[in-house]
DNA sequence: GTGCGGACTTGAAACGTTTTTATCCTGCCG
DNA sequence: CGGCAGGATAAAAACGTTTCAAGTCCGCAC
């Protein structure tokens, strides 16, 4: 004890105007000397704030040990990053999925767990976002839905990516196009069947719905969705892939049938991990670093959390190309090579 | 209110014998009625226990977005789900490395911030372990140190891995054996020195450290090795890898090196995620899932913060081998394919 | 010299539990 | 019939904050 009240004590650890700046300065170095920090479940008691931040993170990481290459790891580090220095701690919920996810999102605003939520892997309806709207509770989606007003939330352009990837591989001369996606029951997995379809449509192709595999983006499924597409009497020659998983699967599929995307079948990614340039071959991609979302949804949450309103609290990020296959496409382009590519020996 | 007093609701939830059945069973059901449920942080405040468990999260997660193929995710969810249905829930703390770990520790012990602490990236010598042993705080390290007595750990047995590893490139015949490894200051990088040396020397080969890469086991890391390695004047042909980024590094790196490992050069991999079965030609690995590490470790932190001590909790795991590459050592050995293999496609 | 305002500081209540101690009740034994 | 054991419940203190209302002290104006 500096002498001072426990009420002064209070008062100088949080920066309170009234107290004299003499005295703060006493008891804000006396708290340095014995490393005293105030109990932030007592003080979480006392003010009903937790000082807690929920992240929602499914289960199933890893499908039957299967890698999908989510980078949940970056999401969090991203977040956690931006939270740095805030009072705030992220707490993590383990949910199943979608409707678990919303059972914990109702516990936690309920018995007031965290002062805030996100969550990923957002469905066309997502069960969450409409109880976290209904219940008026500060949260941040990493994806959006159909709707996507009302809430905070942080994405990628999913369409645009979609349809400058289709667009890019009709120009190389493809007709059958194919997309390996997620699961329609995503909002984003519509979001990329849309570009797709936009891309074929202005290029005057048709819709070739035989053309959509949808699965958990897992290698496996990339490798047995190719194997299936190219056993088609008309088989596709381009593919646009949801994520690098799958690319890595399809490109060892496309090995086993002998085939090598070397121009006369072309293979464009989604990248998540930026790790496309070390296949073989090297695949062109769209590539958006993961910890940048979780740093802009971290920073968006704080926000939502001090009161903001969610309406300006949306970034939709547009990836940018790296183009990397040796193919017409490349060989155009190869003149604005962005820094990612340049940096990789 | 049931008419009952806080008291015995409190004894009641808590599930105390002193509580007769039948009030115990309507104090329950009301409390589900109107879904309530103890604020932990009341309770924390009586207690003393935080009823958290605080993981220290490397924030490096990808070296300046090259991908290293981590599965951090991996391992938080095998502990939350040891924890589910524990009154714990999981706290992240993100740090740097592993000196600033001992910081998040240090600051984790003394304000009581959680109950138990687990962390990954052991060192040779560990600030964070020998800090949390002075201070007999509960803990599990994912690894071990060099003198790995006194404190529970999960571990893989790396050393058994690299040694395994390595006299089964000897016995494809291959003379020449590089080792890509992670930096020295890990324990498990010399556990894998150790190993490699061990059946070099059975075999009278001549310890090369020459043929050692050290780096952060990233692709990039993976490709700049092998360009190295095979620049020598008497290159390897044998490579036993730590991880599978690095491993994917590697054989872009042959393939633009014109070489392949088709028996003639082979690679021999530790497997974190089940995804070499893709890679161009598939490579033999030692696989181990890493969702089930996290499972032990969440167990074993459990019996650690109810006061067991930590002699007997200590597991360390034997990958097992998946023989798939396409050179004289798989095919000698075809017939004890182990599970994981069949059930992929 | 009294009163008053302003700048600081402090007392005390409250947050929602757990836990120790006390009280109440019932039935049984002496 | 009184006392008492023992089972069931209740009262109350304590955990460490925050915050509001109340207090102290000082100088200055009247």
């Amino acid at each position: 004890m500096t002498g001072f009240s426990i009420a002064t004590v209070s008062n100088a650890m949080n920066d309170s105007p009234v107290v004299a700046a003499r005295t703060k300065d006493l008891i804000r170095s006396a708290a340095e000397r014995i490393s005293y920090a105030a109990n932030p479940r007592a003080a979480s008691l006392r003010t009903g704030r937790t000082g807690l931040v929920a992240a929602l993170l499914p289960v199933d990481v890893s499908a039957g040990n299967e890698w999908n290459g989510v980078g949940h790891a970056e999401v969090l580090s991203g977040v956690s990053q931006a939270i740095q220095g805030t009072p705030y701690q992220l707490s993590i919920f383990v949910v199943r999925d979608a409707a678990e996810g919303r059972m914990a999102a109702e516990r936690i605003v309920t018995q007031r767990l965290a002062d805030g939520i996100f969550f990923s892997g957002i469905l066309t309806e997502d069960p969450r976002i409409d109880y976290l709207l209904r219940a008026d509770f500060p949260f941040v989606a990493l994806g959006r839905g159909l709707r996507p007003s009302g809430y905070a939330h942080v994405d990628i352009d999913s369409g645009w990516v979609a349809r400058e990837a289709t667009r890019r591989l009709i120009a190389g001369g493809h007709r059958r196009i194919a997309l390996l996606n997620p699961e329609p029951r995503f909002a984003y997995a519509q979001e990329r069947i849309a570009g797709y379809r936009a891309a074929l449509a202005e290029a005057g192709l048709p819709l070739a719905g035989d053309l959509i595999a949808e699965g958990d983006l897992t290698a496996r499924f990339g490798r047995q969705s190719v194997l299936h597409l190219r056993g088609l009497e008309d088989p596709p020659t381009g593919f646009v892939c949801a994520n690098e998983a799958a690319t890595l699967g399809l490109l060892a599929g496309l090995n086993s049938l002998g085939l090598s995307p070397d121009g006369a079948v072309s293979v464009i990614a989604y990248d998540d991990l930026n790790v496309s340039a070390y296949f073989s071959p090297p695949v062109t991609t769209y590539f958006q670093p993961v910890e940048e979302l979780g740093r802009t949804l971290g920073a968006f949450l704080l926000r939502r959390m001090a009161g903001e309103p969610p309406e300006h609290l949306i970034k939709v990020f547009r990836p940018s190309l790296i183009p990397r296959q040796p193919d017409r496409l490349a060989r155009r382009e190869m003149d604005d090579v962005p820094i990612q590519q340049r940096r990789q020996t």
